[in-house]
RNA sequence: GGGCGGUUAGCUCAGUGGAAGAGCAAUUGCUUUACACGCAAAAGGCCGGGGGUUCGAAUCCCUCACCGCCCA
């Protein structure tokens, strides 16, 4: 085995193997959709998230994620709660597994590791609450070209070079570079929260990773499926390496196309005339001319027909050419005469093959010109061509040049201009693979969201080429093919072999060359689960669940997957297939560090703290698409972790010492108007969020999440609860749902913002007495769920009519207060004219006193009269008088009642010219045409009101 | 050349057939028994242009423009 291959594993293994006896007995109570709290209490181990000694609302108001991030990372991995548990309730059940994709050991990770690793942990995380077995399987990925250049450009500071050092030796330095790269990682993707098992932990260079991939290699040599064979490549004589298609960047660059005149060597029989003939070629590429072999046409133009099979001299090389037809000519190119260069175009090399011309290589791999090229040998491609041009034109051959945009490749990695060249390398064959990978995705096995990468997949498959998987590189799985000296023969083999297998000559040498890196990262949803060996985690985790990635690596890796996991494993590698976009900067541009405009996440969060980075990457955008790194999003996620802080404070603070504990959902007993319109909504919440989530629109759950957090919970409910505190007999009950909303509101939280969540639940139940735990700590704390019959139990129809009413009222009387400059400490006189709502508005009258900051309203089913000196609003159904006498300015009120007024009119108008309409009334759905006939009624009632109240100002 | 995405409030983005939304910024007022990384209120939009389908279009179809990406 090479000794690149066979290097030890990390001592993160070691490292969790102490907690793996935790596994068959870990509590779960996660297990299904109740709450059963007294049977699924649990022992706390012998560990402990360390909140600390002081109570949360003695800890200071602003939020500090340093304080908490570190410590809770730490405590979890511990514990154990990264790796899969089975469901005790469901033995059955199927596991969720992601295999993390393995970032590069060239660096650091950048902000599109930090959304993978956010995604997917919520995923993650999400699935454990539910209680799923689930495992996320991380690793690092060997970078072959990438890691090599950085320990090329390493050792070229000592003054020495790779070719100095030897294999042997170049090899272990970067080990060495490997080693402590990998580390930081590691670390990097700690910070950002990743539960991922890190005892499973594998690198695309680890032992059982490098069976994998020599019997994949052998397996598919024996199938026919991979062979060697001399090609066009794209080289960069940089990287000093072939490159697969993939990893050429095509640039439209402006150039010069150069009609060059071949002369032509007089038809067989004649005289050399006296005025020369000469066919015109057009190129651009000329200094390729000194390889030409031949010139084509195509056999249908006209203009050259009595030309084929004549011959031309090639001028500066004299040499003698045929003119040979061809059908990929293309006639409107140019002339339509082209020249024929078969060892440094595909195309040409095509047309030689079938012509059966020779290959002469002018251009060699540092990109000077070889002792093929006559007088331009030694010289660079580019200076040659400038020769070449020069040369033409003093000899009167060159006719004209003309601007014209050349397609021109470069390495993706050092942006050299690649060198298309003839190489013998190793190739595998992708059309077999390509079918059962294509049948998986179009008959739905594999689900691509979003859906409309489906078809750049397909379209991709369907157009495959063969991949060039050799590398002219140390760093990597080297080729385990073997040339025998004596009998020329080739022996694959999975073992070393000391002999040829075909001659028994000891006078073997194996292929200096190693595997593409992706050749590794195919097979890795099931070499990371043991594979080749039949191990336990792969029998039971393979197929994996989700593989989710950025978009830009779907050729590169995911279509790859498939055809490797279809292939080897019979079955494709995961069910869906979760496509993200890319994080641009703050213009939009690609974060890279030529631009220097590259964010590290370790920044941002060293600023924000994770939760916010994390509640950023998966808010922000929408599945596909790219995002960018815009600052304000990032403040907005900072200022959402600490207000989930500062409302547990408020919480824990104002609920000390009373009793009820923190019920779950079903043994809620809502009472108050506030009560069942919380509970209502957080019915309503835990639907959405869990349907959102499974059908991994992660942004929009996480949205409706905040909202209700916020505007509902904080702006609302604990404001209401201050005052229900108040109240011996709400007291107890009000505690228990401020609690019991936070509590399920953190769970739904938990997946974007584990940090915070996971410290406030913590101080939560330690500092809420009489409670029984239903888990040890919110990481494998149940998923909210509600069955059907708490379900509907809790949602509340009337209660939200009745409270969007008071919320209107509020709302009324506070911007009437403001309108009028009344001091805010100042309680007005406010009279409530509520219809039939009037029994309502009694019951909350405490909340309108409170929340608008009035006296006790005076509420009446009718008014005699109107208040004078009052300023009237329309609230709904219900008429509001706040009596200001001094303070009422008449001319503001009249032009505020007629704003209202003219609202009123454009809504009835609106209306009104709906209903009129035949059409509309018949043939929308029913529910429409009522709402609208509501509204309708309801304008007309406002504007009648506010019309009697502007009567009254005059 | 083929394909895809985007165009919505000052900025960054949600919203995919039934009366335009969020965060941030800007305005006004606030030491209201959690939070100024906050509270309250208000303001801000021919939803890129044009055409079509529909009782009804930001949303579906066609077309054009601009920005961006992928493939050849």
């Amino acid at each position: 085995m090479a000794t690149e291959t066979t290097k030890p594993r990390t001592k993160a293994a070691e490292a969790n193997g102490k907690h793996g006896a935790n596994d068959a007995t870990a509590p779960t109570e996660g297990a299904n959709a109740t709450h059963n709290t007294a049977a699924q209490t649990t022992q706390t181990t012998q560990t402990e998230p360390a909140t600390g000694q002081r109570r949360l609302d003695t800890i200071p108001s602003a939020y500090d994620p340093k304080l908490v991030e570190e410590r809770l990372y730490r405590w979890w991995e511990e514990s154990g709660y990264f790796k899969p548990r089975e469901n005790p309730n469901d033995p059955d059940r199927r596991p969720f597994v992601i295999s993390m994709p393995p970032p590069n050991v060239t660096g650091a990770l950048h902000l599109g590791h930090a959304i993978t690793a956010t995604l997917e942990d919520i995923m993650i995380r999400f699935h454990r609450m539910r209680g799923d077995p689930t495992l996320w399987v991380p690793g690092e990925d060997h970078a072959g070209i990438a890691t090599q250049n950085v320990v090329e450009k390493q050792i070229a500071l000592e003054d020495t070079n790779r070719h100095e050092l030897g294999r042997e030796k170049f090899l272990e330095r970067v080990w060495e570079w490997v080693n402590k790269y990998k580390h930081r990682i590691q670390d990097q993707h700690r910070r950002l929260g990743a539960s991922c098992d890190w005892s499973r932990e594998r690198f695309t260079l680890d032992e059982g990773l490098a069976r994998a991939v020599r019997l994949v290699f052998v397996r598919l040599y024996e199938e026919g499926l991979i062979y060697r064979g001399e090609r066009i490549i794209n080289w960069c004589p940089r990287c000093m390496s072939a490159i697969s298609d993939l990893e050429v960047d095509t640039i439209e660059t402006p150039g010069k196309l150069t009609y060059i005149r071949y002369p032509l060597e007089p038809a067989e029989g004649e005289q050399q005339p006296d005025e020369p003939e000469y066919i015109m070629v057009a190129t651009t590429r000329p200094e390729t001319m000194l390889g030409d072999t031949a010139i084509a046409v195509n056999p249908n133009d006209a203009r050259y027909a009595g030309l084929i099979g004549r011959y031309a001299i090639l001028p500066l090389m004299n040499r003698r050419i045929p003119i040979v037809g061809d059908d990929a000519v293309d006639a409107s190119f140019g002339t339509g005469a082209v020249k024929v260069t078969p060892a440094h175009d595909p195309t040409d090399f095509e047309i030689g093959q079938r012509h059966d011309l020779e290959r002469i290589q002018v251009i060699g791999f540092d990109a000077r010109m070889t002792d093929q090229a006559g007088a331009y040998a030694g010289q660079d491609r580019f200076e040659a061509r400038e020769h070449i041009i020069e040369d033409l034109r003093s000899q009167g051959l060159l006719d004209h040049q003309e601007d014209y945009t050349i397609p021109v490749g470069h390495c993706s990695r050092c942006q050299t201009v690649i060198e298309p060249l003839i190489s013998m390398q190793w190739w595998v064959k992708m059309a077999p693979l390509a079918s059962g990978a294509l049948g998986a995705v179009r008959y739905g096995q594999t689900r691509v969201v979003p859906e409309r990468f489906e078809k750049i997949y397909i379209d991709w498959m369907e157009n495959i080429h063969d991949w060039n998987i050799s590398r002219q590189l140390w760093w990597g799985h080297r080729i385990p093919v073997w040339y025998c000296a004596t009998c020329g023969k080739m022996t694959v083999a999975l073992e070393d072999p000391t002999a040829c297998a075909h001659c028994g000559s000891e006078q073997i040498e194996q292929d200096p060359d190693v595997l593409d890196t992706w050749f590794s990262s195919w097979l890795w949803p099931f070499s990371t689960l043991g594979w080749p060996e039949d191990t336990p985690d792969l029998r039971r985790y393979y197929p994996t669940s989700v593989l989710e990635t950025g978009y830009d690596i779907i050729f590169f890796w995911v279509v790859r997957m498939m055809m490797a996991g279809i292939h080897f494993m019979g079955v494709a590698p995961f069910h869906t297939i979760y496509l993200h976009g890319i994080v641009r900067d703050a213009e939009g541009r690609k974060m890279s560090k030529s631009l220097g405009n590259v964010v590290d996440p370790l920044d941002v969060m060293d600023e924000f703290g994770t939760d916010a980075l994390r509640f950023m990457l998966a808010t922000t955008s929408t599945p596909g698409n790219d995002m960018k790194l815009v600052r304000e999003r990032l403040i907005g996620s900072r200022n959402f972790a600490n207000k989930i802080w500062n409302a547990a404070r408020f919480v824990i603070g104002q609920t000390e010492g009373i009793g009820g504990g923190i019920p779950s959902l079903d043994a809620l007993q809502p009472k108050t108007l506030a009560d069942r319109w919380i509970l209502g909504r957080l019915t309503r919440l835990i639907g959405e969020a869990t349907r959102l989530i499974d059908d991994f629109q992660f942004g929009e759950a996480g949205r409706q999440i905040n909202e209700f957090f916020w505007s509902e919970y904080c702006d609302w409910y604990i404001e209401i609860a201050k005052i229900q505190l108040r109240d011996e007999a709400q007291r107890e009950r009000t505690a228990q749902i401020l609690r019991s909303v936070l509590d399920q509101t953190l769970r739904l939280l938990h997946p974007y913002m584990p940090f915070v969540t996971e410290e406030v639940w913590q101080h939560l139940y330690a500092e809420t007495p009489t409670n029984k735990r239903p888990a040890e700590a919110l990481i494998i704390a149940p998923w909210p769920a509600l069955d059907a019959k708490a379900a509907t139990r809790l949602r509340d129809a009337t209660a939200e009519d009745d409270f969007a009413l008071i919320q209107e009222i509020v709302t009324r009387i506070r911007d009437a207060r403001k309108q009028a400059n009344v001091d805010p400490s100042r309680r007005v006189k406010a009279i409530l004219v509520g219809g039939k709502q009037s029994a309502m508005l009694k019951q909350q009258s405490a909340l309108i006193e409170q929340l608008a900051r009035t006296e006790a309203p005076q509420i009446e089913r009718k008014l005699a009269a109107k208040p004078a000196q009052a300023m009237a609003l329309v609230a709904g159904s219900v008429d509001i008088f706040l009596p200001l006498a001094g303070l009422l300015d008449i001319e503001k009120e009249m032009v505020r009642l007629d704003k209202e007024i003219a609202d009123r009119q454009q809504a009835i108008a609106r209306a009104r010219a709906r209903l009129d309409n035949a059409d509309f009334v018949t043939r929308a759905k029913p529910e429409i045409v009522q709402k609208e006939r509501d509204a309708l009624a309801a304008a007309e009632s406002a504007l009648a009101r506010l019309q009697v109240q502007r009567a009254e100002l005059t």
